[in-house]
DNA sequence: CCTTGACCCTCACGTGACGTGATGGCGCAT
DNA sequence: ATGCGCCATCACGTCACGTGAGGGTCAAGG
């Protein structure tokens, strides 16, 4: 009976306490299939996966009667689950990236002595309900809230000739960082320095802003991602981790790290 | 008094409920400046961005206790708010995403008839602790956990012609699509399909497992992101909307929508 | 002037998802 | 047989509000 484990031992795994465990099998929601003589709980495997289920869908922000019904849902089996379960995800994702941008504008607001208006102190708030019953109208929303739709509308207006100029810019700011690093300069020398801002400066213009905090976050992303780590590298290799550090030695020189 | 707001004002702004401000004013953490002759509540500009703060950090978890701490540290200025916010933010962006890299993993492993073992799903419960406390042990966790640093791990080895090969090869899937596109061809078609599933080969082959969900994922971004968009609308307008329906009609045809 | 309807007030009890003992039964090692 | 750690079931406590009940306030309209 060794695949059967305890309250404890569950928990432990479970990462949640045992009085959790005992909740969900008062209310029925996880009940053990089976019970030992002595009335210990016995939790099969099947009974852990369905713990599973039930703490991602509380991860995400439903009530345990909601949980409830989202797993006994007869007409969706367990990968309709985890599809459903990636959508909202990718929604809490994006939009914890949207509330980082706020506060990025915030702090470039404060840095430049400007202070935001109310009405954009206050757009903070529109963009979530503190965590909870977001799931029910969740796509509803995801569509044309999302921050990124922002930058999108602004990109939207762009024709052929717009993007071809764009790309071209882009294009130079990479080949001086090629030359730069080919000819040995320092990533936190000026000219790494110079090009480091004309690139952030050209996001800011073209498609949000941008300001040194997010583009420490666009540095970590050219490393962390590599179809971006790939446009670098292709371009010459070690360039990605070159235009990291110039971006952050950039971001050090105006914004010293706190 | 034009600038004192009523209580359901400010909770309509705020996008929380009157009783939720009530509560607040009861046990002392966000209390209105002023009271009417009437007695009603009257919330000043002052209130209003204590108030913002507040639902800062109730977003991201803690407690109403533990807010009113934070909020009172007076070794924290408004500016460090933000910066420990934006923290906090960035580690709840990366952990959603390591989250889906995880659903992402058990629905490739499923659509492959492979289960996953028990310690691989347990996975899952080990990321995080359900949302709450897990904020004074953030730093510690992110540093590694991340899923970006495995891919990261894998793109490392490739040299200079490794990366222009690949990214001749991506050209070439960018290029097709754009004469597809000029040809009418339709975004679900044969044409399209043959082009959207190399792509998606492609990225499964140098850099990182990538089945249909994720493919729909990455569609969804090459829209979302501007610098995704910039890439594909130079080459033809109108593109970046055309791989992103064909890479969801591919998958599609492979993995109906559940 | 008086009503109507939308908003405000203060109790005060209800709820959801557990936390926190209290009290007592297993089970295995010394 | 006697600790020691884990298990069981009540049962009340807690936190952040929800949800009325019962009653004042205020600007607009008949």
């Amino acid at each position: 009976m060794d695949d059967h484990l305890t309250v404890g031992r569950l928990a432990e795994l479970a990462g949640v306490t045992v009085r959790t465990l005992h909740h969900y099998d008062e209310i029925g929601l996880v009940t053990p299939s089976a019970r030992t003589a002595a009335g210990y709980r016995a939790y099969a495997a099947a009974d852990v996966e369905r713990l599973r289920e039930v703490l991602t869908y509380r991860r995400l922000g439903f009530g345990l009667r909601e949980v409830a019904e989202l797993i006994s849902d007869p007409r969706a089996d367990a990968v309709a689950h985890l599809r459903r379960q990636r959508e909202l995800l990718v929604g809490q994702r994006e939009q914890a990236a949207a509330l980082i941008a706020a506060i990025d504008k915030e702090l470039e607001a404060r840095a430049m002595g400007i202070n935001l208006t109310p009405q954009e102190q206050l757009d903070v708030f529109g963009t979530d309900k503190v965590g909870g019953e977001w799931a029910d109208e969740a796509r509803e929303r995801w569509g044309d809230t999302d921050a990124y739709q922002v930058s999108q509308r602004r990109t939207a207006g762009y024709a052929k000739e717009d993007w071809t100029r764009i790309k071209a810019e882009a294009d130079a700011v990479l080949n001086g960082f090629a030359e730069a690093l080919r000819a040995g300069l320092p990533a936190s020398g000026a000219r790494a320095m110079d090009l480091a801002e004309r690139h952030r400066q050209h996001i800011s213009q073209y498609f949000y802003e941008c300001g040194y905090p997010m583009h420490r976050g666009l540095a970590d992303m050219y490393l962390a991602d590599p179809r971006f780590t790939g446009h670098y590298e292709s371009a010459e290799p070690g360039l990605a981790q070159y235009v990291h550090d110039a971006f952050h030695a950039n971001a050090d020189r105006h914004q010293p790290a706190g």
